[in-house]
RNA sequence: GUCCCCAUCGUCCAGAGGCCCAGGACGUGGCCCUUUCAAGGCCAAAACACGGGUUCGAAUCCCGUUGGGGACGCCA
């Protein structure tokens, strides 16, 4: 097969929401697994709602999930130019090819008595389409019409029959013409309707397959006629699944985040919003569900994708979330973390030189316990600043026992002197200093944790004990004992 | 209202006539590991919407019903 040209046509309102992501994405996977072209288009047709602003908020979306195109805003290419607004000419002059092949006509009629009749004929519940009125004006009236200066929009002349295509998702779908009216393809403003717009720029974009959502499908055999009025080729439709909302509507604002660039706010791994996205609605065909770009750009087909809609599950995205950051390496890691240690107060550039692998070692033990970024930053704050307090939870449980200070200081006495410093030693040596004490393990454990962390929760004890440092935590330990001597400071 | 699409565990998917009294994953419950919390391992509960066909045989094919979604604009 020759390289396939795809695109992705987003209006920009704005921002990059989910459910438009992962059409780009399917588009972006089908054309790097066949060596095609992914171009980008902008609809800005609708000036008002467009800015420079909302383009770079679709065109951020994009580059954070890593879709680069190779035509489009910023590349260029030759097919250009590729924001709609540039190109109103074009569909003026293939709105106007349309009415002198006979494909489209000049109407005349009122928008707002067409609106009227429409409206009330859904108060019956009825549906009301055009009724022609224009579409066979006797010469002479249509120049008394143009003489007296009236507005006109193009409609397109719908035939009789029946029309169908091949959806590479949903095979052979057919309307009967009649279903469908005369269309507006340019209106009285001379802007183009939707319909124009795209067949024009994905005839003059040469673009071969339309991968776009589900709710075109009903759109399609207006632009099947419209691509057959031009006398061009018909691309190949792969009309993908809908994105729902938990209550199974069509996922909007009102599902909380929808926008891609919130999920980055959140702290999520566009590798794994990338992983997540590209299994909603499609599948390998068996049961792998871990993937990287690469592996997905490599198992990617048209012919894995589902044909019935998916609801978004914000909890398996954080599993991938979690899946994906556990997999990435300590520099990766250290590079996405810095801006969150730096606001923190907590970062040091030796993080990156003699500490680096002091570092590492932090990071590996923060790992598993941690779903986001900034849960690293979050829970593993006492390696870079000494606790300013105790968990009030932690101490009741855990401090209440009479006698403890003097139990923690026999430890620390010992602990200064744990030889090597690694976490077994220092397990060792807790455990004979409980024992010599005739306590229980557990009673130094947790005051050591509390101690250390200021928290009730943490990797194992001794693994932070080490990484910590000796210095650190035999200070920690004094400075716990003087709060507990004190009592106001718990 | 008309037209179109869809229908397997709560959710995402596997299943393209016998391999299925249906498999994986998220989530949920339990156990193990761990004197914290996770991660990990093991186990469990949990689905072929319903009714008719076709066939020796149907989750898989056909028809209907029901349910859900989408489209019907001088919006995109």
């Amino acid at each position: 097969m020759s390289r396939p040209r795809v695109r992705f046509a987003p209006s920009p309102t704005g921002y990059l929401h989910v459910g438009g992501a992962r059409t780009a994405l399917f588009n972006w996977l089908y054309a790097r697994h066949e060596g095609g072209i992914f171009v980008l288009r902008i609809e800005d047709t609708d000036l008002e709602r467009s800015s420079d602003e909302m383009v770079a908020g679709i065109l951020d979306g994009m580059k954070w999930l890593g879709l680069d195109w190779d035509e489009g805003p910023e590349v260029g290419g030759a097919h250009g130019p590729y924001f709609q607004s540039e190109r109103l000419d074009r569909y003026r002059d293939a709105a106007e090819r349309l009415v002198a092949s006979g494909h489209a006509y000049y109407c005349y009629c009122n928008p707002d008595e067409i609106k009227a009749k429409r409206e009330a004929a859904e108060r019956e519940g009825k549906t009301w389409s055009y009724d022609r009125t224009c579409a066979n004006l006797a010469p002479e009236d249509v120049a008394a019409r143009e003489r007296a200066g009236q507005p006109r929009a193009i409609r397109f002349r719908m035939p009789e029959g029946r029309t169908s295509y091949d959806d590479v998702v949903h095979g052979t779908i057919e309307f009967d013409n009649a279903v469908i009216e005369d269309f507006v393809v340019l209106r009285s403003d001379r802007q183009p309707t939707y319909h124009l717009s795209v067949v024009v720029d994905d005839i003059d974009m040469a673009i071969t397959d339309v991968v776009r959502g589900d709710d075109h499908i009903s759109n399609t055999p207006k632009q099947v006629l419209l691509y057959q009025a031009f006398g061009a080729r018909v691309p190949r439709f792969a009309h993908v699944p809908l994105i729902l909302g938990p209550d199974k509507r069509r996922l909007s604002k009102r599902h909380g985040a929808t926008s891609v660039m919130e999920y980055e706010r959140q702290g999520f791994l566009p590798e794994a919003m990338f992983n997540f996205l590209a299994l909603l609605g499609w599948s390998p065909g068996d049961d792998r569900e871990l993937f990287t770009r690469e592996e997905l750009v490599a198992a990617f087909t048209l012919d894995g994708i589902a044909s019935s809609n998916a609801v978004f599950n914000p909890e398996k995205l954080e599993w991938f979330n979690q899946q994906h950051l556990a997999r990435l390496s300590g520099d990766e890691i250290t590079s996405r973390i810095e801006p969150v240690l730096r606001e923190m107060g907590a970062w040091d550039d030796e993080l990156r030189g003699a500490r680096r692998e002091w570092f590492h070692q932090v990071i590996e033990l923060l790992k598993p316990r941690a779903k986001k970024i900034r849960d690293l930053a979050e829970q593993g704050r006492y390696f870079f600043i000494d606790p300013d307090g105790y968990e009030e939870a932690a101490v009741k449980k855990h401090l209440s026992a009479p006698g403890l200070s003097p139990q923690l200081a026999a430890w620390g006495e010992a602990l200064a002197a744990v030889e090597p410093f690694t976490p077994a030693a220092i397990e060792a040596a807790l455990r004979a200093s409980a024992e010599s004490q005739g306590i229980k393990a557990a009673a130094l454990i947790h005051a050591t944790r509390i101690a250390v962390t200021g928290q009730g929760v943490s990797p194992s004890v001794f693994d932070v004990v080490a990484l910590v440092g000796r210095e650190r935590t035999v200070a920690r330990l004094a400075k716990l004992r003087e709060a507990l001597s004190g009592g106001a400071t718990l």
